[in-house]
DNA sequence: CCTAACTTACTTAGTGCTCGGTAAGTGAGT
DNA sequence: ACTCACTTACCGAGCACTAAGTAAGTTAGG
């Protein structure tokens, strides 16, 4: 009678049927991501997707409602591992923080179809009324903030040159990492992004302590 | 009997018919602009844009061949714009190239359709197999070779700090003028662009010139 | 200078295909 | 008995594009 038992009957794996529904979910989310990675949320098709995961349309339908619910699932589906990342950054010193970049480089160039994934959406996400728009606004907002917050409490210990204002410069830092990661995703032979991560990296640390 | 004779026949304005065809392109390319920007390559189909430029589908069609086609002019026909730009920054001296920069996002404020149009088009555009996708290979590679011949320039003058690498600085130079156009598109209210780049060529002077 | 032949900027009509989404089951699991 | 993760069958709308014609503009020949 309480909600907290689990039925744990014998045979077969201790999947209940809502966790392996809840699997099935994760496993197309993961699906959807590659492909709207690859060609775009438009350029996306139910179809594509419910070949890809061995379902069809209506199954597809019959998880997330619409496309548009599709997109959310796989955005938010996302940003559960940005913010992983987000606290793994804010458990750091302050000072420690900068190093970490070019690791994050590393590891985003290792998995490209994150990166592109972000850069696609984020992009077809720029008219008020697409479907990804107040997410994506609300996340770059957040992003500000978190930068902008690290600047300032730098700049409380004492550490940073005069003249710097924190939400100014927030969007500047993440403006110069999403764009190298673009001209990287565009591509990749021309430019190292994890090189150019380390030499920004240290071109920042140059410029918030003015030394 | 001359390739160079102009009809000039009477009555009505002095547009040949050939004249007249290029002119109605230029018109379909501009609104093919207007909702490529908007809605992306993806999301706008050509009876968007027929309906729009007052014409049917096929007649579009008739004018450039396909989809892909008209894409490619509204491309070309933006860059001539760009070059026209980039024409016009070549002609300053080095030292005064880093001022013009507040002046070009101030512009590109005005005219927030051609800076949307790129961005849109430019993450379509990532996968090797878009139809734009060579030529924006092309563009960020001429465009990094522009600004680190401009580095290049200044390090022989004398003006520069010791170890600027011309090609990296270059490309996070493009990539944080792109990046903060892009969440000025997202969010105007949060970023006021013109502010952000000022604020930035103030700190690309002092991360030159190393001062 | 007139006219017949040709070119070109379209239109109307229609192609097959793909799209996102719905209605109505079905069958296994709880 | 009921839930629910699906399936089959289907829908109208929209897609890029084609075939075939038309009417106006341009050119060449007599």
């Amino acid at each position: 009678m309480s909600r907290a038992d689990q039925p744990l009957h014998g045979d077969g794996p201790v999947t209940s049927r809502r966790e392996r529904a809840r699997l099935r979910r994760e496993e197309i989310i993961l699906i959807a991501s590659e492909l709207f990675a690859e060609r775009g949320y438009r350029g996306t098709s139910l179809a594509d997707v419910a070949a890809r995961a061995g379902i069809t349309e209506p199954g597809l339908l019959h998880h997330f409602g619409t496309k548009a619910g599709l997109l959310l699932a796989v955005i938010e589906r996302r940003d559960l591992d940005s913010e992983a990342f987000a606290m793994e950054l804010l458990g750091m010193e302050p000072a420690d923080r900068l190093r970490a970049l070019p690791e994050f480089a590393r590891r985003n160039r290792d998995r490209a179809g994150l990166a592109k994934l972000f850069t696609v959406l984020a992009a077809e996400s720029l008219e008020p009324d697409a479907p990804g728009h107040d997410h994506f606004v609300a996340r770059y907002r957040a992003l500000r903030a978190i930068v902008a917050d690290t600047i300032r409490s730098a700049q409380e210990a004492g550490l940073t040159r005069a003249g710097l204002e924190p939400e100014v410069k927030a969007a500047e830092i993440i403006a110069t990492l999403d764009g190298l990661q673009t001209q990287w995703l565009l591509d990749p032979e021309a430019v190292d992004i994890v090189a150019a991560v380390e030499s920004y990296a240290r071109t920042l640390e140059r410029d918030l302590t003015g030394s």
